[in-house]
DNA sequence: TAAACTAGGACGAATACGGTCGTATATAGG
DNA sequence: CCTATATACGACCGTATTCGTCCTAGTTTA
């Protein structure tokens, strides 16, 4: 456990590959076509980003999707949160939300620290580090699968 | 997203318990009372730490829990594994298990720093410093309940 | 006007999770 | 010896979440 969810995973994904489009606006069937992600979910993690202020959208038929800032300024925390929501270790979250058995818990403080931390590990890394694939550069075809599409990490058993 | 199963919260504030209890076996009754923690669920959870060499159990009437090592030697990284399973920030895990889609990956480099980081965050806490409720500490009564049990931590809807 | 795109709601399937039940086994004490 | 209280463990179930699909609507360019 502990995972990320699909959704951010294709968020993060998709970032790092319109990030590396620069000007040009990438569409999600194009996202999706090169990262083996359903269409129609992927379109929504897009949306989500949008609403978030993360991409900006651009309609019509040469549409597509754009960053609504600089690499740089959009962190891998700020994505995942977008996506699944506030990052909370535990169901009582970090704030003021204190639980009924409050005064019976006993590891507040201690996961209270540790999810700062893991926080800050999101935080640090920005989309500008994600590694990408440039949308001109030709698919690579992983071995030696003479070009044939094969099962994908979007859509693993 | 990000969270903690109830499973492994339920295991951290056990060994807490556990682990304040010095040499004093705590039953599973007792911490499932003292935490409003379904006892079946916990026996569950007690049983796996044991599996896993981080309790020892001692049965009879008397019985209970012990910590099988030195509070200090336990991390929560491993508590969460051995209740969670691999802590793994996607499905295809930081191991040499590359999934399918490995050439059209993107991310998976960055990804893999900020997995380490979050695990030596849990590695760098033992069950040590998570505080504890002492065992003959009177169970504090939290607000004004008139000591009326009320729904606890374990159970929110 | 047609084609390619975003926007977004509704819905179904698969899965994970939390929790319960039943039964077997071990141990201390009367 | 017998009973009460423990752990051990597998089977089961309901539900919440997640993943994915379908369908419709609106937008922009050629």
């Amino acid at each position: 456990m502990l995972r990320l969810s699909k959704k951010a995973d294709y968020a993060l994904i998709s970032l790092a590959y319109v990030a590396a489009a620069g000007d040009k606006p990438a569409s999600a069937r194009e996202i999706a076509e090169r990262h083996d992600i359903p269409l129609e979910l992927l379109a929504k993690v897009l949306q989500r980003l949008v609403q978030r202020g993360v991409l900006r959208s651009q309609q019509g038929i040469h549409g597509g999707y754009l960053l609504a800032r600089p690499a740089e300024t959009v962190t891998v925390a700020e994505v995942v949160e977008a996506i699944d929501g506030p990052l909370l270790l535990t169901v009582c979250g970090s704030e003021e939300e204190r639980c009924e058995q409050f005064a019976k818990c006993n590891i507040r403080d201690p996961l209270h620290r540790i999810r700062e931390r893991i926080l800050s590990a999101l935080t640090a890394c920005t989309i500008a580090e994600l590694g990408s694939l440039r949308p001109d550069e030709p698919e690579p075809v992983p071995f030696s699968t003479g070009g044939v599409a094969i099962a994908g990490r979007a859509r693993r058993p």
